[in-house]
DNA sequence: TTGAAAGCGTTACCAG
DNA sequence: CTGGTAACGCTTTCAA
């Protein structure tokens, strides 16, 4: 069913060779004749060449991959499509897996990957599989981390300014007067995790409040979860007054606990989210919110990986730290503005 | 730099036949010597076969293509995310592309995934590009559209009953009293905009309430446009007590200009959404919602197409259509409920 | 149980 | 400007 290029050829009555020049524009010069024919006869015959024998010649696939842990979560969304339209422009093409947290899954999707011969790789790590990843390093995989580092492995990495993200969070909720204030985080054994912490336990030893586990809680990706953990931090004696909540999985349980406690937000509980998520602005009350610029993320991401593969560049790991900033809304600070 | 199953053959000291045996696990059997010694040599030199060559050779893919408008979309995401979580169960990857919505993105998607030869396709269609989708067809491609149906492409189609869905939400809103109901729709030139606004004119009709073209905007995907529209609607004199919305982007624009004018919801105005999105639960107020089982669909879509690829079924063009459920929350009925 | 070899649909080199 | 042809890395038939 499938037309080759020889059905193409013989029919417009020109060698195969012919109809690849055309085709690919290159690299040499075909007649105006000879160009009319093979087009029409591929228009005749609806051929579309084969990528797949394409890249087995060229050794080209003209696509990265991308492995994230949740393609629900809107900010890791929101990287996935601005990697495929960058990438887009500049004529490769993304294809995104999901780990889900889950080293064996992504073991999998680094394997097919690789089989498929993807010409850069971008990778919000789980922490595991390093074998592998050094391997397909020394191979001449071109790699990029975001979101997190991994252990002994050199590579380009985009990472989110997770301290100071989350020190400005606390550090303003501090100055609203909070002394007891939970912390529901990512597992600190994370490196966004892990920085998130630290930003929270530097902002409150600045402030001079000490500092107490009781009030730190952690966990991931799944709604229960969150909400039990949640739970936990409200179930205190005496509550916080205030939480800051590390992610915006995270933060579903939490508004889903005040939500059935019937608290109201700032006044019984104050909430500062990491990660903006577009509802918040228009939740109520809205969301105070740390915000990291998943865009910015991206094009860095995608820039080291291009700039890899074209041999732009080929020095040293590079380290790009993405700022967040800090936005002040309802849940934090009342109805001082809308 | 990447290794052949030549030189692993060599290595073991064996035929590339042989090594090809090992690592298919057939067709025919390999000696335990010769399996180990090819185990061990693909260890040795970090060999990682190529589905390019494979696919050369074999004509399968093992890939299965998505075309959805917008990854960011919630509704959409689930489904994608179904999908891949089906497919990987199977052995088949997906690619996932997102056409926004725009006929141009969507056909080069399209002729990339043929180019790439997809075994099969899942198509939320922009409606356009009918007559690549008919040569794709003709040329055996196996095509599932989902959402919408595509005039004059005969396919097997997954659609939502929406206007089963539709009728429910609005015949709710009467139920509790609204007569002043506004409709604020998808464009109605596609097949889910138009069973909505079926579904609402007949909920109306039923109710023996007229029908007003004042009370009905349409629009699309981004955020701005659906808060103008929304905006268009509240402005009316007398403003509509209650607002069906057919989709949860169109939502936010809705509950944004809800919280900027002050609108207390229900009272000053009801909400009811087609497209059930995780935060509506704990919103405040929780968000009367339609919601369709995205993975269900997704179930659908990729049962249709793999049936097609393994041949299990040929037949004529299936039709699915997943029912709809009124999911009475706080936006419509008051704190009746939690 | 094994090896040799013929393709799969391309690209690009080498002669004309 | 053009056609023939040798790869690319793999699977599988055919003979041994």
């Amino acid at each position: 069913m499938a037309m080759t290029r020889d059905d193409v050829a013989k029919l417009a009555g020109v060698s195969s060779a012919t109809v690849s020049y055309v085709i690919n524009n290159g690299p040499r010069p075909v007649s105006e004749g000879a160009r009319r024919k093979v087009l029409w006869a591929i228009e005749q015959l609806n051929y579309s060449p084969s990528t797949i024998a394409r890249s087995l010649k060229t050794k080209r696939t003209h696509t990265i991959g991308l492995i994230i842990s949740d393609i629900l979560d809107p900010f890791l969304a929101f990287i996935a499509k601005s990697a495929e339209d960058l990438l887009l422009a500049q004529e490769y093409s993304l294809t995104v897996c999901n780990s889900r947290e889950l080293p064996e899954r992504e073991l999998g999707w680094l394997r097919m990957l690789r089989q498929r011969r993807v010409e850069g790789l971008i990778l919000l790590p789980t922490g595991a599989n390093q074998s592998l990843l050094l391997t397909m390093i020394e191979a001449g995989q071109h790699l990029t981390l975001i979101d997190r580092c991994v252990e002994g492995v050199e590579a380009d990495c985009v990472l989110i300014d997770n301290e100071q993200g989350a020190y400005e969070a606390v550090q303003h909720l501090l100055a609203l007067g909070h002394r007891r204030i939970g912390l529901l985080n990512l597992p600190s054994s994370l490196a966004p995790g892990q920085g998130r912490l630290e930003g929270y336990q530097r902002a409150l030893r600045d402030a001079g409040v000490p500092f107490s586990g009781q009030l730190v809680q952690e966990g991931s990706l799944t709604a229960e979860e969150s909400y039990a953990l949640a739970g936990g931090l409200l179930d205190l004696r005496p509550p916080p007054t205030a939480l800051f909540v590390a992610s915006n999985r995270l933060a579903e349980g939490v508004l889903c606990q005040a939500k059935v406690r019937g608290l109201r937000m700032p006044d019984d509980l104050a909430v500062c989210v990491f990660d903006d998520v577009s509802y918040y602005r228009f939740f109520e009350p809205s969301v105070t919110a740390v915000s990291v610029d998943g865009g910015e993320l991206a094009e860095r991401a995608v820039q080291f990986v291009i700039e890899r593969i074209d041999g732009a560049y080929s020095g040293e790991p590079r380290l790009a730290r993405i700022p967040c900033q800090l936005q002040v809304r309802e849940s934090t600070a009342g109805r001082i503005q809308a």
